[in-house]
DNA sequence: TCTTATATTGTTAGCGCTCACAATAGCGCT
DNA sequence: AGCGCTATTGTGAGCGCTAACAATATAAGA
């Protein structure tokens, strides 16, 4: 007796987990009901069951039958972490984002989301914000539980994220931004040559005095330095930059506009926004100048209402559920082990010319 | 020997784990550190490693010096999905709305998902879409995740999905919608109160001739409802109604107004989407109609642009960063098993009157 | 007829972690 | 000194599932 003290309290919770389990029947509803339930209940082993739901071709047609009886009789819902812990595939793709509250990165994810889901995937969320200085921290987090995959949102990242994601050994797919090497797989395109594209367009239509409105953001940065530096190589040196704290607003582009006319300015404006650039044009308008007459402007985005100001918006469009449904088949086709067909991806973008400009 | 033919392997195979995971120190990146890996360095049992991560206070500074030295050594990243089966605690939120291309559902996930994170927990999406016939599927597939709660859009399921929510007995959220009883908790706002309150504005600005252009959206619905009923009880009986299909747009609002106009009509028009209604003003203008003059206007959603337009739109505003945010916090008072104050939560709506009506 | 290949089902041993408890150390008190 | 108390660490078992193999049944081939 005195050897095994520990014993009987032990055994007891066994019985008592046993009984749970195993007593009369099936539990309705409490602590869950596993697969060895549903097994007992169909008369198989718990194995033929993870089969008829994960591999259903290799089981008889009849015992299938048998079981999913017994699946829907005990309304059995799988524990996909024991799944995923015991086979080390969850059929997770993560994605971080810095914001949804911008419709280019809320309709990437959308189709993403949408085309995963095709195939049986399902989406971890993660927001870093804009500073992004939470990434290393999120990603932490993210990769704590196991993705099969990883989709990141530009492709500047710490050293100490970048060595996180080489190991973790799973397909990586960075968007929106082709200007580095990728660490896996990209779908973008590239802010430089939007940037260039936006030059060459203003300078073809004659215009030889610029100004940019850009956020303080990265690639609004890259899009602004192809813009400067394409003018400048076009011999078009008038061009005045304005930076914007980050999340750039329609408030913004009025405030910009109000200020660069003090300097009696005429000319095109980019903007990098849509948003930006609606009030840059409303601004305009309030001050009695004409748009493009005085005043031309481009923006950014094709956010849904630039086709409907008035004047029309021009601006750039990127085909933002393109990336989210590329960067999801990418993501889909490695883990597949299917060729990839390119490891960069570039979607390119548009010049949509309106009455702006 | 006959009767333990099987053993040999078995060791075989045992052993092999063993080396790899125990050999010379640490394995550096390849098969995953373990938490019996970062124990075997720092000299501590596994458990301690356990508890400094995720209950520090109860292990003594010096070994926690260690045990991070360990971890930082390692670059030991925790397995959740091991950690989740083991105390049926996953961290994990889930949420279910259409889609994301509607800012007010974006930007009430990006309130969530950010309010989630400051207490260490991550965010699961699922996208129904607007049939939302999936959602019986989308659900089954997030409860396998065993999240420890949910987020829902809108109060209307199928028996089918309601009967698994109550089985998951995780603490819900449902949201938008107060006009059901919740499941559990509810914060959102009443679509018919917003019906009733265009409703009452529009017969106080002295409109006598109404028109509603709704989507075929359930929750537009009843507002519209709420606001034929509420004229009625007015002595409005001039109201017409035009349903369009489900994702409202600025060409539907332009369209519906163009087929109303064969009337003659003349009068106040609400429409379930800023987008519509700003549709419907560019229409007027086009047609050399005043608004508010001939044609009075207001939206809902209060969407970016809404302010900015010329003339500004009169709206119906929802805070749908508080939904999330307040959503956010009833799941999380209810994880910490702290009581809840309240299980519906009215954020309400504020009619913003603005140049259209 | 007796192998040998093929299909289907069952068995065993973990995946990596945490719970519940046991063991030990350190403290003050009578 | 001896007692109990608290604080800290370790131990054993198992969460629910699936990989890998074993076992069996069945068909095909020599």
């Amino acid at each position: 007796m005195s050897d095994t003290p520990t014993l009987p309290p032990r055994k007891a919770a066994k019985a008592i987990t046993a009984k749970t389990g195993t007593g009369r029947g099936v539990r309705p509803s409490s602590g869950r009901v596993t697969l060895g339930d549903v097994a007992k209940l169909a008369g198989v082993s718990a194995m033929t069951v993870s089969r008829v739901i994960n591999r259903p071709e290799s089981v008889t047609p009849e015992i299938q039958t048998i079981v999913r009886k017994a699946i829907a009789e005990t309304g059995y819902v799988p524990n996909l972490l024991a799944g995923g812990l015991a086979s080390s595939r969850t059929r997770l793709v993560a994605a971080v984002v810095p914001t949804l509250t911008h419709v280019l990165f809320s309709g990437a994810i959308q189709a993403l989301t949408d085309r995963l889901a095709m195939d049986g995937y399902q989406m971890l969320l993660g927001l870093s914000g804009y500073p992004s200085e939470r990434e290393d921290n999120l990603l932490h987090a993210i990769l704590s539980r196991c993705p099969d995959a990883l989709y990141l949102t530009g492709t500047t990242h710490s050293p100490e994220t970048r060595r996180q994601l080489r190991a973790a050994r799973i397909p990586i797919v960075e968007t929106w931004d082709l200007s580095h090497k990728p660490i896996d797989m990209a779908v973008g395109f590239s802010h430089q040559a939007v940037g260039r594209g936006i030059a060459e367009y203003l300078h073809a239509r004659g215009y030889r005095r610029v100004a940019v409105f850009s956020a303080e953001d990265e690639r609004a940065t890259i899009r602004r330095d192809g813009i400067v530096d394409t003018l400048g190589a076009l011999g078009v040196t008038d061009v005045t930059c304005v930076t914007t704290p980050a999340p750039s607003s329609l408030a913004m582009g009025r405030d910009a506009l109000g200020r660069l006319l003090t300097g009696g300015f005429r000319g095109a404006i980019h903007c990098s926004s849509d948003s930006m650039a609606h009030g840059v044009v409303l601004e305009a308008q309030a001050r009695g100048l004409s748009v493009p007459g005085d005043i031309a402007v481009i923006g950014f985005g094709d956010l849904d209402f630039a086709a409907y100001m008035s004047p029309p918006l021009s601006t750039v469009r990127i085909d933002r559920f393109a990336i989210g449904r590329l960067a999801a088949e990418a993501l889909l086709d490695r883990l597949a082990d299917k060729p990839v067909a390119q490891k960069v991806v570039d979607v390119g973008f548009e010049i949509v010319e309106r009455a702006t400009t």
